[in-house]
DNA sequence: CGCTCAATCTTGACAGTGGCTAGATTATTC
DNA sequence: GAATAATCTAGCCACTGTCAAGATTGAGCG
């Protein structure tokens, strides 16, 4: 519970998780700054040592919360999909896509930044669990096609390639023409792509 | 000319592009520091200044060096492969992704930082001529199929993503399978998965 | 209930950063 | 050769992350 004029706050470290999120939204990775965390938490510049290593620390386990959404955020688009694997594939990849556009620091700090620790158990957990997924929608596409159960190493990485490569330029903003249509014919256009791209 | 111990280095503003390179490579994007280049550079804290206008001035710059050389990545694949339309955007993929894992940091710096001045008239035109030499590839491929000299839109960014999105994976070392390859092997299953989602 | 001890938080310090100003040195131009 | 502009240095400031020391609080235990 939080308590104003304290000392203990009962909860700091989910607070300065939710600091620390509102923070990289609002200054980006590069303007990211521990001292800010603490002042949007509402809490001295030392106090978030005490629940996380240090600045690299904090970052680490924001990126690990950010893998956790970003598998939630492919399973909403496939639950409002049709259900056979081409199709279910193709939301995973709007839904890789949706979560880099709405979360544009913290996907970057996911996949395209060295400072959170890759080594750290709760990091890795969360990306393996996105992976994991990568190759259980990618298995369902092709066990049609093939008697094992583990699919292709290619196809894999493929699969994850091309969510990948829309996710980061649209996170980028390059795709000029797709950042200049509405939402919803953005979608039937990436949607296209990608069942172009996969299949 | 470079005189040491001299006031006046004469060429001090490619000493500073050449150090920064360095350090980028040294230290990361993320470890980058004016200082750092200065002391690189042999030079004061503060002479950077008169070159670039501050830390991100030197950063657009080397940006724009770096699409530079990452259309030259492209172009020398592109010399030693069939001249088939095809072969010819496979191997400018090949050459995209060379050049990613040749220069980790400044491919991030290019693709994945706000730092770069994007309005920046040397970094746009250098960005442009990379973006323009990408439709061509694409038109190239696509013009026996097509009337129009103009590729379509959608396979200029589904082919940029392709590229882009293997390019990006292997500078993060996401890509297993492909990093425990020797080079040969790599670029051959690189090849490979390129031209079946290109074509 | 009261005491002790560990956990939590604050304050103050330090080195490193980018950027500014003032001044020293050198090159250029007339 | 003198004046002016360009270049570089040195010193300062605000900000950063981290560390050490001390203040405050909660939890466990008698």
């Amino acid at each position: 519970m939080r308590r104003v004029g304290s000392y203990h706050h009962g909860d700091l470290r989910a607070v300065l998780l939710q600091a620390g999120e509102a923070e990289l939204a609002a200054r980006g990775i590069e303007g990211f700054s521990l001292r800010g965390v603490a002042k949007r938490a509402g809490v001295s510049h030392a106090a978030p040592a005490h629940h996380f290593r240090d600045v690299n620390g904090l970052l680490t386990a924001l990126a690990a919360v950010g893998f956790r959404r970003f598998v939630q955020s492919q399973e909403a688009r496939q639950k409002r999909a049709e259900t056979d694997a081409l199709s279910q594939l193709v939301a995973a990849g709007l839904g890789y896509i949706d979560f880099a556009m709405a979360n544009p620091a913290l996907f970057r700090l996911m996949f395209s930044s060295d400072r959170p620790d890759r080594e750290s158990e709760e990091l890795h957990a969360a990306a393996a669990a996105a992976h994991r997924k990568l190759i259980e929608d990618v298995a369902r596409l092709h066990e049609a096609h093939s008697s094992r159960s583990e699919p292709d190493q290619a196809e894999v990485m493929r699969t994850w390639a091309i969510a990948h490569g829309f996710a980061d330029l649209m996170n980028s903003k390059r795709l000029k023409p797709l950042l200049a249509m509405r939402k919803a014919d953005r979608d039937a256009m990436l949607a296209d792509m990608l069942r172009r791209s996969l299949d």
